[in-house]
Parts: C-alpha cells; sequence; structure tokens
DNA sequence: GCCGAACAAAGTGTGTACACTTTTTGCCCT
DNA sequence: AGGGCAAAAAGTGTACACACTTTGTTCGGC
C-alpha cells in the first residue's frame, strides 16, 4: 500500500499546506522540525524537505538556524500581491477570450449559472465562494498557457491564508455577480480588451475590499490577541 | 571565516545555479546526488537540500527515486513562458508609466542613451546587451510593485539557459533599439497603454526569434553550439 | 526590582548508516 | 546474435547521531 510515487516528504508538505489554507496554521505561527516530525511520526529529514519545499512556494519564510514561521503579509505586500493578481487575470482573460474552445465557454457558463441559481435562492455561501473560484479558475485555464496559468495559480494560493476573512454581505455577492456577468458577456462577444478590464478592476477590488476588512480587524482583535496564542505551534 | 547566515546548502545552490546559467550545466544534464556531494567536499543532505530548492525555482525538475535533472523547457512551454513574461512586463510597464519618479526616469534615459551610444560607435555588444537587459530591468522596477518585480525576475531566470543561444546580428539590434525608443517615448509622455502594448509586443517578438533561432539550430548537435554572447549573464 | 552575563536547554545543520527503488550487468534461452 | 530475466550495483529516501547556533534560564551586580 506504500507509494512508491509519494514520498513522506510530499505527504507531509501537503498536509501542512492544507493546514495553513483551512487556517489552523495561522500566518506567523512558528514550526519546529522536532515536533512536526513526531507528529507525523517520521524523522526530521522529511520534514525539513517538506519546509524547504514550502519556503520556496513563499508559504512559509525561514532564515539559518531559525524556526520556520509561516509567512505572514505585510498589508504592503499583500497590495502588491492582490495588484500583481489582478494583472496577471487580465492577460488571462485577454488570451482566453480569443482562445477558448465553445466548451470551455459552456463550462463557464455553467459554473456562472449555478451561482447565479445559489444567489437566486440564498444557498450555501461557501458553495458561492466556491463556484466564485472556479469562475476565475476557468478563465484563467482558458488561455491555454501553461506558465500562466501555474503563476496566476501561485499567487491566489499566497492569497489564501487570508481569503478566510472575506466577508460575504448580500451586498457584495451580488456585486460580485454583477462583475462576473460583465466579464463573462465580454468573452462571450470576443472582445478581449473589456474582458481584461472588467476582471482585473474586479479582482483588484476584491483584494481592496478584503484589505479594508483585515485592517478593521487587526486592530481589535488580533494583534491584541495574547501572543501565546499566535507565538507557538503546539500539539 | 564560517559565515553564521550562509549554509552549506545555500553555497551549492549558488554554485549549481550559476553553473546552469553559464551554460557547463546544458538542459537535460542529470545529476547525481552523491558526485555534487564529493565534488564541493560536503555529505549529500545539503546537496538534496539546495536540488530542493532549485526544483521550486524551476531550474530543475525531479521525481521520486530519480535522478534530478537539469530542466527542459520544451518549445511550447518556452513560448508560453515568453508570453507570460511579455504581459508581465507590459503590466510593469503600464504601472510604471504612472508611477517611477523623475530620478527613475531619468536613469531609464541613461541606459538607453548609453546603448543608443554603443550602438552608434559600434561598440562590444556584450555590453550593449547588458545595457539592454538593465533598460527592461529598471522599468520593471519602477512599477514598484515587490511582487510583480519578483515573477518577472523568476521568468526571466527560467529563460536565461536558453538566452545564449541569441544571436545580436546588426539589423537585431538596430530594431531593439527603435523598439526601445518608441516605449521610452510612451512612459516619459505618460501614455501607460502605449507602454504597455510596446514593450509586451517587444519582449513577445523577442522571444520568437529566439525560438526561432533555437528550432533552426536543433538539428544540430546542442552542445556544438557556439557559446554566444552570453557571459553577461552569469550570476 | 532590573539588566546583563554565564550557563543550560532546545533546535538547526550536516555526516553517516541503511532500507528500498531504480538501473545496470550478465546470463540463459530461443 | 538478440530479447527477456535475475542478481548485483548504484542511487534515492529516511532515520539517527552529533556539532554548533539560538533560545531560555539563572544568578550576581547595580
Amino acid at each position: 500500500m506504500t507509494d512508491r510515487e509519494t514520498t513522506q516528504a510530499d505527504t507531509i508538505r501537503l498536509a501542512i499546506e492544507s493546514e495553513i489554507f483551512s487556517g489552523s496554521l495561522v500566518p506567523g505561527t512558528s514550526m519546529e522540525e522536532g515536533r512536526l516530525a513526531t507528529r507525523f511520526g517520521v524523522s526530521r529529514t522529511p520534514v525539513r524537505e517538506a519546509i524547504t519545499q514550502l519556503v520556496q512556494a513563499g508559504l512559509i519564510s525561514k532564515s539559518a538556524h531559525r524556526r520556520a514561521v509561516v509567512s505572514e503579509l505585510d498589508p504592503g505586500t499583500l497590495l502588491d500581491l492582490f495588484e500583481a493578481l489582478s494583472e496577471l487575470e487580465g492577460s488571462a482573460a485577454f488570451l482566453s477570450t480569443m482562445r477558448m474552445s465553445p466548451d470551455e465557454k459552456q463550462h463557464l457558463m455553467t459554473i456562472h449559472e449555478s451561482a447565479a441559481d445559489n444567489l437566486r435562492r440564498q444557498g450555501d455561501p461557501n458553495d458561492y465562494a466556491k463556484l466564485g473560484s472556479a469562475f476565475h479558475h476557468a478563465i484563467v485555464r482558458g488561455c491555454h498557457n501553461k506558465i500562466l496559468i501555474e503563476t496566476t495559480d501561485w499567487m491566489s494560493l499566497r492569497v489564501l491564508p487570508y481569503r478566510r476573512f472575506q466577508v460575504m454581505t448580500p451586498g457584495r455577492l451580488k456585486k460580485n455577480q454583477s462583475d462576473h456577468d460583465t466579464i463573462i458577456s465580454a468573452i462571450v462577444a470576443g472582445d478581449a480588451e473589456i474582458a481584461r478590464d472588467n476582471i482585473q478592476r474586479h479582482t483588484l477590488e476584491q483584494g481592496d475590499a478584503l484589505m479594508r476588512f483585515i485592517a478593521l480587524n487587526k486592530t481589535k482583535s488580533v494583534e491584541r490577541l495574547p501572543r501565546a496564542v499566535n507565538e507557538e505551534y503546539s500539539l
């Protein structure tokens, strides 16, 4: 049953990744190799390897002889990240408008309509969020450029740990849906420039909203939280 | 003399990196941990760590239980890379047009004029290439977006091992310079859209030319290719 | 009581050993 | 000869040991 293709380091990397995305590992948390090792029931070697990989992926940072720390993005960098992401998604949308196959366009529309439906019957906001991210992803994939897709995914990944702060007010949901409406019409109409501009602005606004929300809550809770909670990652 | 900040893994990573960029390590070469270890006079542990890092950087590829291989970009991926890079540089130029300080613009112009001068007096093509890359870099840095800069640099890096094939004919040099002319005028004039479109097309064309050249020479033995204008790219 | 220096504890970086996987070698069979 | 097939060799993944660095603690001076 041992998978010869999947090394333990991979398993552990995935596990840590998922803990970061799920929010159990809050940015700023420091991790110690030994504990992770015993927790996962392996030696420190594969743990170290997993950490190295995650460092390069940007999800955790580390310097020589210091503990690894779940990457913490200061507001400036977070803004840069969203700006870059919005540009990339813009480029992807531009290319996608001209390159998506009818099937891909159909798929995109299906996603969009499921989202609209979810909104109409006030379905699960989590489902809506999932559809939203599928929408973006479908557009990006449509550009048929591996590098662009990879890079966009990578940036989305780095933002992901912060997405969980996102508030989903009915107003925001509606705005989101109408944004998507505009984008998809542009793609269907074959107007690449419009598609680019709209998804670009849309993503940038999303980031803006998220940052504003984080900034608001920062002063209230997170910063004043007892340091013990954030500082050590104990089992 | 031992540097407490620089770990052996780092040293080795840098060494391998530089060998890849300098061309001593041709894409496709497979590397074996043990040999590298004895060559660098260390154990396999730091070598493995260096390799892991380079894998994440995209310069080396590796799968479980198989030897590490210097990444080889198939033509499709190389094209994707240039397309993505051109989009990113376009975005950067767009932002730079609005964000560069007078000092930065001045610096950019200085570079551009040095290049023009080099061209007029038929100076060293290596110097010209260096100025060209400085030109691009100055524009990208001008966007003041850390992530965008990092990502662009990363992509340029991945293309670097292939730049050594670039031929610098007088005609190409002249075209290059006039492209840069157009770009810089747009930036100075504050026309962000024009700046974006022009640098985007410019970089894409560069990539195209490079790929055409590689395709032509593919039939011949790759290792036998002239060690062209590439010293400047060593790190 | 507070600060800083010496010491102790904990943690990271690297060498080495060994199990398991892949690759190569060499043999047999046709 | 040439194409499998098995055993040997080579190579990778992981555990573990130990040196050196960082972090935490204690204790004496002010």
